[in-house]
DNA sequence: GTTGATTAGTGCAATATCGTACTATATGGA
DNA sequence: TCCATATAGTACGATATTGCACTAATCAAC
């Protein structure tokens, strides 16, 4: 009979965290001088949802303070990996656009990451880890749910 | 035929990352004001592994900077939640010890948590939630021992 | 024992996160 | 149209994180 105590969720919060902090150690090491895991991922956003999104909506995406992301974009767009724009739609927003650097710094920091990945694939059973996915997105889902409450 | 791309581990890690967020928000929300994570993780860890443990040790155990736990640490001496006291080992170090304050928030702050972490065990099959964290503690241990290399 | 190298802790500076307050623009109802 | 309310963005201040440099203590080799 499996341990159903609550008290597991402590156990399985805890390596989450561990996790977030080795995986998040890893992409930095890949990242160019100065920049950090959210610049890297508001340049996966543009890329997978779209360029030209609105800065309060990768704000909400991500669960940040806005405040947290015009600073986030203003070390994006020094380093010259977005560009930011008027938004034609409502002048007191903008839009943030992938520049050509941007985009191929994005790509190059995946293929860096690429050997690290692959370690991880062969060392762990693909197929048991890839398993585990849906229960995490599960999980996800529900402590987003009840975040509101 | 799963799908074993390295790719997936982006999914992973992504569903990691918001996790962590979340439930970090889940304690935050729990802990007196000026209090958070790194602080009660420092309490957890001395209730756990033993009072008076050495600042380094739990620095090291955290994987965070030295500056970091003496940081932490001040913030849990000022609230009066631990206490440093020489160590006489080493005069170098010092070693931190629970208050009857600090022991008492850690049990009040599980407490609260309990009603949130009974709703995720009734809505998401706590066997099959239980059921990933062996391969999480897989995952960190690799991840943990590629960190060196 | 003396001395050079190592280690624990902390002050300081640079940057990150985020709440508050403010400005400019947009929206919806009279 | 006009105006009250809501919203997007940012400046600013408070606190967090962390690298660098320094001090004090320890350790190791002689």
């Amino acid at each position: 009979m499996p341990d159903a105590n609550p008290r597991v969720l402590f156990e399985l919060f805890k390596e989450i965290g561990i996790i977030e902090q080795l995986s998040r150690a890893l992409l930095e090491a890949q990242l160019p001088d100065g920049l950090i895991a959210p610049h890297f991922a508001v340049l996966n956003h543009l890329m997978m949802r779209g360029n030209g999104a609105v800065p309060i909506d990768m704000a909400r995406a991500f669960q940040v303070p806005k405040t947290s992301m015009t600073h986030t974009l203003k070390g994006l767009a020094a380093g010259g990996y977005v560009e930011l724009r008027h938004n034609p739609q409502d002048g007191r927003s903008k839009t943030v656009w992938l520049t050509p650097r941007g985009e191929a710094m994005r790509n190059e920091t995946i293929g860096k990451l690429g050997p690290a990945f692959e370690d991880v694939m062969t060392a762990l059973d693909a197929n048991a880890l890839v398993g585990i996915l849906p229960k995490l997105v599960e999980l996800r889902e529900h402590l987003d749910a009840a975040r509101d409450t």
